[in-house]
DNA sequence: GCCAAAGTGGAAACAGGTCCTCAACTTCTT
DNA sequence: AAGAAGTTGAGGACCTGTTTCCACTTTGGC
C-alpha cells in the first residue's frame, strides 16, 4: 500500500512512522464519530499533523478507509457466525440484528459502510458476500424450527438494519438506546403468531422525539 | 407575500404572472421529485425561465417552500383526523401510519419536511402541533380499547415514520412499495399479543436489497 | 556535531457547487 | 411609439474540500 510504495527496503524515519500512527488513530476516531465524509483537514487537525502529511501518506482515501474498517467488518461477520451457532434459532436472529446494530451504533463510519456508502466498496462487498450465506442460514434455521414467522425472509434482516440505521443517526445524541425499542417492535413482528412477549424497552418524551426528528436531516 | 409586495394595486404584467405560475408548478414538481435541496437553477430550468426571474419572484426560498407545502401538510393532518374517527381504533392506528407514509412516499420534499428538514420550519411546526394531539388521541383510544399493545405510546408513530422514511428514500427507485412490508412488521409488533395476522406484503430479491442499500447513501 | 536525505507545514491553486446581482435586452401596456 | 415592467444569463462572491509544492525542519549515519 501507499505507505511503503517508494522504498520497500529502507525503513521510514521515526517521525514519519509516528505520524502515520497518529493519522491512523485520528482517522479511526474521526470516522467513528463523524463519519466517512470527514475531510482530510479534520483528520489532520485531530492527528496534530499537517494536511500535506496526511496526503503524502494516504493519497488514496479509499485505502485508508478500507484498511481501517477491516476489523470492524470482521466483527460483524463474527457476530453472524456466532448467531448461526446459538442453541436457540430465534436467539440467533435476535443476536444477529442486535449485534450488528450495537456495532453500528457506536461507529458512524461503520454504519455508513453497512448501509451503503460508496466508500470502501471493495472490502465491504467482500464482507457482504461472506455475510450473506450466514444471514440466509440464520433465517432458514429459525424458519425450519418454527421460531420465526413463516413469511419472513433473509432479506428482512438487512432491510431492518437500514430502517433502524436512520434512527441510530437521528437519535444518537439525544437517545442513543432508542433503537432497542424499535428493534424489539420489529422482532415481535417477526416472531410467529401467538408467542409471548417481553415488555418494550423504554420510550422517550415527546420533546425528545421532536429533537430526534429535528436531528434527522441536520446531520448528513 | 413576495409576489405582490411592491404594488398591491397595480396588476402584474401578463408574462410576469405566467412566469410565476410556471415557477410554482416547476418548484412543486422538483421538490416532489428531488427534494427541498434543489437549487434555484434546477427550478428555473424546469420552469423554462431564468434564474434571475426565480430570484425576483421568490427572493426567499423558505416562503416558496412554505406556501407550496401548505396543502400537503394539511393532507397529513386530514389523515390524522380521519384516523381518529374510524370505527375500529386499531384501524385508526393503521390508517394514520399508512396514510402518512403514502403521502410521504410520493413526495420527497414532503418527506423531508416531515422527517425534520430545517426548511419551512414555521409552517411545519404549526402542522406538528395540530398533529400531535390527534396522534395522542389515536393511540390512547386504541390502548383503551385493548387494540394496541399496552406499552405502545404516541411517540412510537412518528419514530416509526422516521425509520420507514429511510426505506422510502432508499427503495424509491427499485421497490417503491417495499415500505409496506416493514410497516406491516412493525404493526404486527404493535398489536396486542395473540392477535391473528395477515401475511406480510411481498419482499424483494437479494439483488434488489443490494441495490436498495447501495442507493441509501447515494441520494442525500 | 555535521549535513544530506527524508519528511513536514501550510499557503495557495484548483475544482465544483450554490447563491445572488445587475446592466443590457425584451416584452407588455396604453 | 415610448416608457415602464419584466427578463435574461454571464459573472462575481462565497463555500467546502482536494491537491500541489517548495522552503523549512527533523532525522540519523558518519
Amino acid at each position: 500500500m501507499a505507505t511503503q510504495a517508494e522504498h520497500p527496503d529502507r525503513p521510514l524515519r521515526r517521525d514519519a512512522q509516528r505520524n502515520i500512527e497518529r493519522i491512523l488513530a485520528a482517522a479511526s476516531a474521526v470516522y467513528r464519530d463523524v463519519g466517512l465524509d470527514a475531510s482530510h483537514e479534520v483528520i489532520a487537525r485531530e492527528a496534530d499533523v499537517s494536511i500535506g502529511t496526511v496526503y503524502r501518506r494516504f493519497p488514496d482515501k479509499e485505502q485508508l478507509i478500507d484498511s481501517l474498517f477491516e476489523q470492524e467488518l470482521d466483527a460483524v461477520v463474527a457476530v453472524a457466525e456466532q448467531a448461526r451457532t446459538m442453541d436457540d434459532p430465534w436467539d440467533g436472529v435476535v443476536r444477529l440484528l442486535e449485534g450488528s446494530i450495537e456495532l453500528a451504533a457506536g461507529n458512524v463510519g461503520l454504519r455508513q459502510l453497512i448501509t451503503g456508502s460508496r466508500h470502501g466498496a471493495e472490502r465491504v462487498s467482500r464482507a457482504r458476500s461472506r455475510l450473506e450465506p450466514l444471514v440466509v442460514e440464520v433465517v432458514e434455521r429459525a424458519r425450519a424450527a418454527g421460531a420465526i414467522r413463516p413469511d419472513a425472509t433473509p432479506q428482512d434482516l438487512p432491510l431492518t438494519l437500514l430502517t433502524l440505521g436512520a434512527l441510530l443517526d437521528a437519535a444518537h445524541d439525544h437517545a442513543p438506546d432508542l433503537w432497542r425499542r424499535y428493534l424489539a417492535l420489529v422482532l415481535d413482528g417477526l416472531r410467529p403468531e401467538g408467542r409471548e412477549r417481553e415488555p418494550l424497552p423504554p420510550t422517550v418524551s415527546l420533546e425528545v422525539v421532536d429533537q430526534v426528528i429535528a436531528a434527522a436531516h441536520e446531520r448528513r
